[in-house]
DNA sequence: AATGAATGAGGTTTCATTCAT
DNA sequence: AATGAATGAAACCTCATTCAT
């Protein structure tokens, strides 16, 4: 009993620190939303009502605030892909339906924009592990697709990431013709398969 | 005599400003190429062989020596494309040759990625101008390849840049599976008109 | 029964709090020792295998600490005058062997250095007590020493601390020419009654 | 002729940056001598009536600053060394009133005992030219002593910075029995030549 | 009594921009 | 018109100390 009442204490304390991150994670999320990944640290730090310390504790640099919001969405990015691995529908129809959820996880999302501006080189080998298992999880999708005969052979798995990474990148403005919603109809156009087309290889 | 003197000073002077405001445009594009666009307007103004002062002579804050640079470039897209409206071939081989010439000025441009990473929403603003020439342009050579029936009839010029940003965001990976001109090349399958293929308004 | 269950939880307390303030005076003598007295309490604490917030419990501050580390030593030191008031062997070769072993125990000492720098100006009020018996040990050595004509009669023993703080400010330099044995045999040299010398006051 | 004027107008320039410079310099050292080496850079730059960053344009770093007063003051001492090399008195005077000169410019100089408490172990490889300097011209001056028999045979050169960085050490604290001027006295009694005394090699 | 997460003032340093020469 | 020294508002991060558990 003791024993209980001990790990319900250290359980407890551990909680603290864990909605402390959470809330710190929250926080990151929409002060980098509103004022980009230049957003300052003391920011994020006030709106989570923590001290920047506490910041730096669970995150030892802004850059590892921001990995971890990345590597965060590539898990939200997997699950869409793990839920879409259920289903019973039909694979590219699928596929087309977990790109557009996951597109919509990153509309508006200056953090993923930031590390598809390709000034962070380094986030994509920090967030690897996400980056992969979303790869390998992906790979799985297509080769139903592929085997359905749904979609064009001669795209493959590795090649969403790519073009996602475009359509997210027409995200980040609102100029006259930029329209992500288009931008992903016309990839997902590219990623069907056309009766009678005939691929370059 | 006095005048003309004077005029052949102030002549000349203006030929050095001239010259000096080219430099700092290609030493600008050095710096930021290398070192992004957080480099430092001290190193574009050292690489120009300049005082600081002279680049702000020439350009009243960092962000419009930036802007600058993006509307050059979007000069030379549209010179591309003025130079394939002057050529007989079929019109949509003729955009291909554009858009992968004008894909190859954006390979590895900092300042492109960085307007394109949507921190500078203004660039685009400053830019107007010359974005609208290059619409404009686009839009007549589009408009020859749909009624030679060689481009998709549902893809209009407007689509143009949203993608080609799109492809242009991949030039900042090195990511397995990042090949911006595996991206381009789908991107132009797409536009290509298919017999038989139906598009998805 | 309750009172004396609660007397030994008392006593099984102290006793823990008195091993513990030991094993955070050994872990700050180490950690001071190896990253100076600008170390971290953290390294103190992780070092003596125990919270922050315990260290904090024995020593309010962090000067408190060091301050302690002083004091200790300068019992050592008086230990040593003691030790050497018990011997019956010349009074001034006493004196050389017991200034000998307290260098040795400043050597590399980085609290004493600090102390010794000025900086902690507090440190040596805080360690009054100690240093006043140090003070008035030493002064029967020198007496001893004095009246068996063996120590130069025109220094006395408030001199000694001082020339033993510059023996020991050399021991903070790996500097060509600095070598604290050198320096001490020099003092005690000059402590040593020579027949004929006359000193000036 | 305009060479000249422009020769003027440059020197103009440089004469301010070089009166923040030294305006700077003795900033520092004020600022250092009340409130220890860890006062603030900010507390200079205000002091000096300038920015910070200019303190920053002048030295790298607030270590550089401080290392630029120690070799300041090693310049002093070798003047002085210098100006008694002049002189035509008796060898051994001459080197006592440098060396009581030399402690005199010490005295109640935060920098210096900083660089003397070993925490600044780098100061001296950074001051190493001006401290090379100082012992080669010391050394010359003991020569001379050691010629004319008024200097203990047995003690160098190279034993002077030692025994005068005890002296200094003695500086840093108001304690009862510190008194610098009695410690260089011992000091100055220890290198005399003693008739008739035999040092221990 | 012990723990260690949280605090936040304070420190150093950077760099876009200004301005005296 | 050009120069580059000066400016100073931020930015990031550290660490002695507090306090909830």
């Amino acid at each position: 009993m003791t024993t209980t009442a001990d790990n319900e204490v250290t359980r407890q304390l551990r909680a603290d620190a864990r909605r402390n991150r959470e809330r710190i994670l929250d926080s990151a999320r929409e002060v980098f939303g509103e004022a980009g990944v230049d957003a300052q640290i003391d920011d994020v730090a006030r709106r989570a009502g923590v001290g920047v310390g506490t910041v730096y504790r669970h995150f030892p640099t802004k850059e590892a605030l921001a990995v971890e919001l990345v590597r965060q969405k590539f898990r939200l990015f997997a699950e869409n892909v793990r839920a879409g691995l259920q289903r019973d529908d039909e694979p590219f129809d699928v596929l087309e339906d977990v790109l557009r959820a996951n597109a919509r996880l990153c509309a508006r999302d200056a953090v993923m924009q930031h590390a598809l501006s390709g000034v962070g080189e380094s986030f994509w080998e920090q967030a690897q592990p996400e980056f992969g298992e979303l790869i390998t999880l992906t790979a799985e999708l297509v080769a139903r697709a592929h085997a359905a005969g749904t979609m064009r052979p001669d795209v493959g798995a590795q090649d969403i990431p790519m073009l996602m990474s475009g359509v997210s990148s027409t995200m980040a403005h609102s100029l006259p013709g930029f329209d992500w919603r288009r931008h992903l109809d016309l990839v997902i156009e590219m990623l069907r398969a056309k009766p009678g087309a005939k691929a370059r290889t």
